[in-house]
DNA sequence: TTTGTTTTGTTGTAATTACAAGTGCAGGTA
DNA sequence: TACCTGCACTTGTAATTACAACAAAACAAA
């Protein structure tokens, strides 16, 4: 007991399987038991060498695939954090359409196919820390880049921190603008889902046929 | 020009653009012109050091990011070949749901949101080779694994192939087996949309919700 | 206080070396 | 023929070294 050495546990070198894999494993259960929460920074990678006995190129072989996984995000000179889930990790992580597509150099748009105010159902009200029943505002979005349909939106907000909302014409503008100007929404409250990242050919003409489709659940 | 050397050109080290991106472009420019085909065998590791004049870590590094974007596939042994674009591979290439999730060691379910018949969009139309109006069969499914909702999946089929598609139950087979055991379908005339592949847990509990929301455009 | 510089710690890029493991073939052996 | 052994070639795993790029805090100078 006195002389425990002060590490995380040697990897099996002879087992079969790698080492690079057997240590994502130990990281991938130390996040999905909540060890490490979202936000978190973890171990460096010196840190994770020592700990576990095994040179950076095995850390980093098993980074790069916890973060092709999305469960961790990497910052050149910062350090390595837990991911929250994928939802979590574009809204917080600031992620916008709008930036996102001008990056590219393509010009971005939306068009609302609907929007409006309803009740809010036990699956979203959980997901926004609200109370069953109250309301929220929903906004589905088709997202063109150079007027090519590329990804269909639906987010839900909590009534209460958005009056007025629909009387805004954000067309164009990114939404995260829109409510941290005029509303000055808590980020971290607002949820999103996204559906159909896909840019083939077909998806893209059948999402540009849709007139206005009820997709609200 | 006689004593031309024969290399497809040192990549360039000054440059701020890291070499394993700026070969990774290369070598993406070849598969996408068609240069380098679906299915074949492009040079192995050692040769592309020699023809860029680069290390094999930086080879490697190129090759890990274009098998992540399902440009190319790497067999111990044999070697490196040219995927064939991702819609080719899903379903020309037999994709099926059903087989593809027991692969993996999980019970596949499907649950079906909505079916009947409807007539031809536009865009449908042309992409089934049908006259508008003609009548298609649209069939939208949610996709379980292990009673995890991971796909939700839209199908169009034209009728004049699928008398009596509505009378078949086709929960837990593959779509395509019934297609083709009972109504001979050609299976290029099939098309499908595919969306939501994520399985994150909130998409999940947001897919679960969904009663039998009208999505048909 | 403010600004600029240095230092420290982090991840990113890259070369080099060594061996393991899978594939296929040529050649030898029963 | 049938089987096996070795060899050549492929990708996979892993350690080591070196430096670049970036971030933040510590420090020094105005």
């Amino acid at each position: 007991m006195a002389f425990r050495v002060e590490t995380n546990g040697r990897l099996d070198g002879g087992s079969p399987v790698p080492k690079y894999h057997q240590l994502k494993q130990i990281l991938k259960e130390k996040i999905e038991t909540g060890e490490w929460a979202p936000g978190d920074l973890i171990p460096s990678e010196p840190e994770l060498c020592r700990m576990y006995g095994v040179s950076r190129t095995t850390v980093r072989q098993t980074m790069a695939s916890l973060v092709s996984e999305g469960l961790i995000v990497r910052q050149q000179g910062k350090g390595t954090f837990v991911a929250g889930p994928k939802i979590e990790q574009e809204l917080v992580g600031f992620y916008s359409f709008t930036e996102d597509v001008m990056r590219k150099g393509l010009r971005p748009r939306s068009e609302i196919l609907s929007k409006g105010v309803t009740a809010a159902s036990k699956a979203v009200a959980s997901k926004l820390g609200l109370a069953p029943g109250e309301r929220v505002v929903y906004l589905t979005r088709l997202r063109l880049a150079d007027e090519e349909p590329i990804m269909l939106e639906t987010s839900y907000l909590p009534e209460k921190y958005c009056q007025g909302l629909d009387q805004i014409d954000f067309r164009g503008r990114p939404l995260y603008d829109v409510l941290g100007q005029d509303f000055n929404v808590e980020l971290t409250r607002a949820r999103e889902t996204f559906e159909a990242a896909v840019a083939d050919e077909y998806e893209a003409s059948w999402l540009r046929i849709w007139p206005g489709a009820p997709v609200m659940p």
